[in-house]
DNA sequence: ACCCCGATCGTA
DNA sequence: ACGATCGGGGTT
């Protein structure tokens, strides 16, 4: 396995959200290809959690790149995100969409989907994936092309384009 | 202690 | 278009 290191995670949110289209999440003996990200940048992204200052929640986004971020959204569903940039700025990668092989699509075309599908809560927050086991990214070498949008169920900052939709797959 | 809202999803 | 469902964050 190529897992991805620290020099991946640790750069730009844009490029990470980007580069992460094509590559493979591992966890627990399975493998999904990422289809779609959204990047949220920093104290000064109105959508981003950390807009609001750090908190015991948001306290994984401050820290060192290339951890996980996972947190219950509408007391129901979690959401699976890789921290990213210099340790003491927060941002990180949401991951919305994955796909597996011999798996309908739809069962992984969503945020809270993919989580429930391949059992990820709040026990899996905070876990380093440069060298947990069987929760890491790696990459296969695949390249798709993409598109950008502007990012999913938020009100604020829909000017910028921080959503990253590989194409061929879905909307 | 209380209130409000949310990086969603399934159904209508 | 709307309701389910509950932890986190802000306020009292």
């Amino acid at each position: 396995m190529q897992r991805l290191p620290l020099s991946f995670f640790n750069r730009p949110t844009l490029l990470v959200a980007r580069e992460l289209l094509g590559k493979e999440i591992f966890f627990k003996d399975q493998k999904v290809v990422i289809t779609e990200t959204e990047a949220y940048i920093g104290e000064e992204d109105p959508a981003c959690h950390a807009s609001r200052g750090k908190t015991k929640r948001t306290a994984v986004m401050y820290g060192r790149a290339g951890f996980s971020y996972v947190y219950l959204i509408y007391g129901m569903y979690y959401c699976l995100n890789f921290v990213t940039q210099e340790e003491g700025f927060p941002a990180a990668v949401l991951i919305r969409s994955v796909h597996m092989t011999d798996i309908d699509d739809k069962k992984l075309n969503g945020p809270g989907k993919l989580c429930r599908f391949l059992g990820i809560t709040k026990e899996h927050n905070n876990i380093d994936l440069l060298t947990s086991k069987d929760f890491y990214v790696s990459d296969k070498g695949l390249s798709l092309p993409f598109k950008t949008t502007s990012r999913i169920g938020i009100s604020a900052g829909q000017d910028r384009q921080w959503r990253f939709v590989a194409q061929f797959f879905q909307k």
